[in-house]
DNA sequence: AATCAAAGTTCGCAATCACGAACTTCTGGG
DNA sequence: CCCAGAAGTTCGTGATTGCGAACTTTGATT
């Protein structure tokens, strides 16, 4: 379970992980560190949107890179947006993609 | 829980499923069934394998829009992108993201 | 080096998971 | 119709989850 390197790399306390799941951070901690944690789909889905990755990436069943999953977490993201919050958004990406070369 | 659905879309009986995830057929119904079925993100990765399918989409409790093929499109866009402008996109997103409610 | 708060850890326990085995309902063939 | 097997359902249970609250460690400031 790749959650303590996530979190860290995010900055964020057990405490501050677990306000955001909506959990504890006593739990937090086993996750963490007991191998025998076996978290709920659910719970460790919200703990993947927390820290901006994906369960799967978490669990790290296969080779799913940190950079895949980073990426799959903004479109889950960005589906979940508003009709005028995704275009603008495109509308960002048309600029910011003929920008460069 | 999308699991009957894609599992009767399979052609494959409760201890089939069970079989391939290795479960048992009992506990395949209640996750079916039961809504207060809270299943491991494990045994849901391995009911989602075993259906060709993903966790995510096996939780998905959000209707499917007709924006889908847009939001599509717009993903492979983003993925083309070079690593620079997906970060500025996905802060875009973070801020549009907050400015509602 | 003493202090105090923030971060991390342990522990007890109610609630829930996940299973096997028994039971019921659905099928199709003769 | 009746039977047999397949599929689905119910139930009792040991094992595990996930929490609150108490406890320990870290580490910054004086």
């Amino acid at each position: 379970m790749r959650v303590r390197e996530a979190r860290l790399k995010r900055r964020l306390t057990l405490e501050a992980l677990a306000e955001q799941v909506g959990s504890s951070k006593s739990y937090m901690w086993e996750i963490e560190n007991k191998d025998v944690a076996r978290p709920s789909a659910e719970k460790l889905h919200q703990i993947a949107a927390a820290l901006s990755t994906t369960a799967e990436y978490l669990l790290a069943v296969d080779e799913v890179t940190e950079a895949e999953a980073t990426d799959l977490a903004f479109f889950r993201k960005y589906q979940n947006m508003k009709p005028r919050g995704k275009e603008q958004l495109r509308e960002m990406l048309k600029i910011l993609d003929n920008e460069d070369e």
